[in-house]
DNA sequence: ATTTATCATAATTTCGAGATTATTGTATAT
DNA sequence: ATATACAATAATCTCGAAATTATGATAAAT
C-alpha cells in the first residue's frame, strides 16, 4: 500500500486542525517517527503541502508552519467570498432539487450542533464535529456549480483560512451569530435571489475583513 | 546550489509551452538525463507540479501530461474571467498612476507585437515573445489588487489555461481580434468604468466559452 | 477461440547514506 | 566590548539501490 497519500492527508489534517504551533519548524527527520516512514517521504509530502500554501518553504532552510497574519486572513476571506458566492449562484442556477435537499440537510445538521453549542456555552467537545459540519455546509453550497476547478480552489482557500483561524483552546471561528448567518444564507439560496445570497455570504464572513483595504465588489 | 528550483521552473516552462505531448507519460527515469539529476529529484518536481494542476498523477501509475479537454478549458476560462475582473477592478480602485503607467507600457509592447504578427501573417518566430507579452499584460492588470493570494491563484489558472491551449505549429491563442480586445480593456481600465472593464475582459475570453453551461455572472 | 493462471519484465515507491550547505559556538584581533 | 575568522555541529539536499507493485507475455484449461 502506498502510504504517501495517507501521510499527506494526515499531515494536512494536523495542519488545519491546530496540530502544530504557528511558525513551528517541520523537520522531516523528526516527523518520520510519527508516521513510520523515511525522512524522504516526509520531505515529499511537505513539499507538496508547500505548493498548496499550508506549509512555508525556503530553500536550504526547510519547512515551517505559516505564522498567523492578519493581512493573509483578509486575503483568504476575500477569496472565500468571491469563490463561494460564485459557486453558490451557479449551483442555484442549475436549479436542482437534489442540491436544495442536500443543502437543507447540511444546514439542518450544522444548525443542530450550533444550537447545542450555544445552549451549552462550552464548545470544547464539539469543536471537531462542528468544524466538519461547517465545512460540509460551505462545500455543499458550491457543490453543483459545475466546475471542478472552482471547487478545488475553494477547498484550498478554505483549508488555509481554517489554518489561520485555528488557535488552541479558543472558540475558533464559532460565534452565536453564525446560527442566524447560516440560516440567512440557506433561505436566500432557496428563494432564488442571487444578489441576496451573495450579500448574506459576504455578511457571514465580514467580521474577518476588519481593516480591509480590499473593498467588496458585489455587495 | 539547489537545482530542484531550477528544474521545477524548467519543467514548468516546458509544460506550458508545448514541450510535451498532451497525455504523454512523464517518466522520472527518462527525464533525469535531460536535467542531469537523479530520478528522485525529478519525481519530487513532478509531484509538486501535480499539486498545481500541470501534471496528472495516479498512484502506482505515475505521471502524465493532462490531455486536452474542452470542459476543462471552459472551467479555466471562467476562472480567469472571475479572478482577472476582480483583480483589475481592485487595481483600478487603488487608483495608482504608477499602475496605469505600467499597464499602458505593457499594452504598448503587446500591441506592437500583435500588429507585427497581424501584418506579417505568420507568427512562427514571434510566438514566444508574444506569449510573454500577453502574460505580462494580464498579470499587470491585476498586479495592484493588493492580494498575493489572488495573484498566485491567477498565475496558476493562467498556466493551466495556456497548457490546454498550446498545440504544436498552430497559431495558439492568437487571433486578430486580440488587438481590439486588449485596447478595449486598457481604455476601460483607464476610464475608471468598472462594469465596462469587467465586460471587456469577459468579451476577450468569451470565445473559449463555447458550449458553456456555466453562465456569466457579471456581464 | 476465449478465458484464466503463472511467470518475467518494467515501472513505481521507499529508504538510508553520503555530499552539500547553514547554524552555532569559540577564539583571536581590533 | 565588539567584531571577525575559524571550527564543530546540525540541518538540508541529492542520489542510487532495494522493495513493492503494475504490466505484458506465455501456457494451461474450459
Amino acid at each position: 500500500m502506498p502510504e504517501e497519500i495517507d501521510i499527506y492527508q494526515t499531515i494536512k489534517t494536523q495542519l488545519t486542525s491546530n496540530g502544530f504551533e504557528h511558525g513551528a519548524k517541520l523537520r522531516a527527520e523528526v516527523l518520520r517517527d510519527e508516521y513510520n516512514c523515511s525522512a524522504s517521504t516526509v520531505r515529499e509530502v511537505l513539499f507538496r503541502l508547500s505548493t498548496v500554501g499550508l506549509v512555508d518553504f525556503q530553500e536550504q532552510r526547510g519547512f515551517r508552519v505559516p505564522k498567523r497574519c492578519a493581512a493573509k486572513l483578509i486575503e483568504l476571506t476575500h477569496m472565500r467570498v468571491l469563490l463561494e458566492s460564485e459557486g453558490t449562484v451557479l449551483s442555484m442556477r442549475k436549479g436542482g432539487v437534489l442540491w436544495e435537499a442536500r443543502l437543507t440537510a447540511a444546514h439542518h445538521q450544522l444548525s443542530h450542533i450550533e444550537k447545542r453549542i450555544h445552549a451549552h456555552g462550552d464548545p470544547s467537545g464539539l469543536i471537531e464535529i462542528w468544524s466538519n459540519s461547517e465545512n460540509d455546509f460551505h462545500q455543499t453550497l458550491i457543490s453543483d456549480c459545475g466546475s471542478e476547478t472552482l471547487k478545488q480552489m475553494h477547498r484550498r482557500v478554505y483549508a488555509q483560512f481554517r489554518q489561520q483561524l485555528m488557535v488552541a483552546d479558543r472558540q475558533f471561528d464559532f460565534i452565536s451569530g453564525n446560527i442566524q448567518h447560516h440560516a440567512a444564507i440557506l433561505d436566500a439560496a432557496l428563494s432564488g435571489d442571487e444578489a441576496l445570497t451573495r450579500a448574506k455570504i459576504h455578511d457571514h464572513l465580514a467580521r474577518h475583513l476588519k481593516g480591509d483595504t480590499l473593498a467588496s465588489t458585489t455587495g
